[in-house]
DNA sequence: CAAACATATAGACGACTATCTATATGTGTA
DNA sequence: TACACATATAGATAGTCGTCTATATGTTTG
């Protein structure tokens, strides 16, 4: 219920949300994130990718792997599935289950 | 893509949270939602709530209704859904649509 | 053990935004 | 037509937040 609003408030920030996309599938490392977000345009520091993975780790958005001196990071899915089916159930009880549209049909 | 930055903008402020809760099952003119909200502990003016439900229409979140000199809310809950199967689609494309936490189960 | 590397934390600053008051716009009514 | 009511817009202000630089913490290696 209040996690709600945590999960919206991290989603909505531009970087954030290209750090989430990154993450989605794939395992990065705080230094490689840095530059797979300046390979899509957005230049941030390494300080500022800390402190936004500071805040997917609150909201529990990301898993976290410690290795030497490397800490990687991975988009928690099961998080998201979660919070997206409250989020359904919240503001769009009337529509059916499986009217969820089909994964895959845009973008 | 866009329009789910949009979208978890507009869900990640506590007022228009409420407010979305408010209209998701039930029409509201403005003049009465900032009462229902006063009811929940929010107590806003009435053109912070215009200016809410300005930021709704723009999102499509909301569908509008003039009646007189008075215009009613009601939560577009087909909006939601699509945004909610494109979040799935974008960050949680390993977890199959069957599993899908079954509404109701949660709060 | 010292130096280099990887990440996290602290503090400062500018931009954005949620809110307010005042007022404009639009609509029904006496 | 004048007035009361309902909503929207404008402009100002305070608090939040995203970003940076500087530095601390922790780890590997020579």
């Amino acid at each position: 219920m209040e996690n709600l609003l945590a999960f919206a408030r991290v989603l909505s920030d531009e970087t954030r949300y290209q750090m989430m996309l990154l993450l989605c599938c794939t395992e990065f490392s705080v230094t490689d994130l840095v530059k797979a977000l300046e390979g899509r345009g957005i230049t941030v520091s390494q300080p500022t990718v800390s402190h936004h993975l500071a805040e997917l780790r609150d909201a529990n958005l990301v898993i976290v792997r410690k290795a030497g001196r490397q800490t990687f990071y991975t988009l928690n899915q099961e998080q998201v599935t979660v919070c997206c089916g409250q989020l359904m159930t919240k503001f769009a009880p009337l529509i059916s289950i499986d009217q969820i549209p089909v994964r895959g049909s845009e973008n």
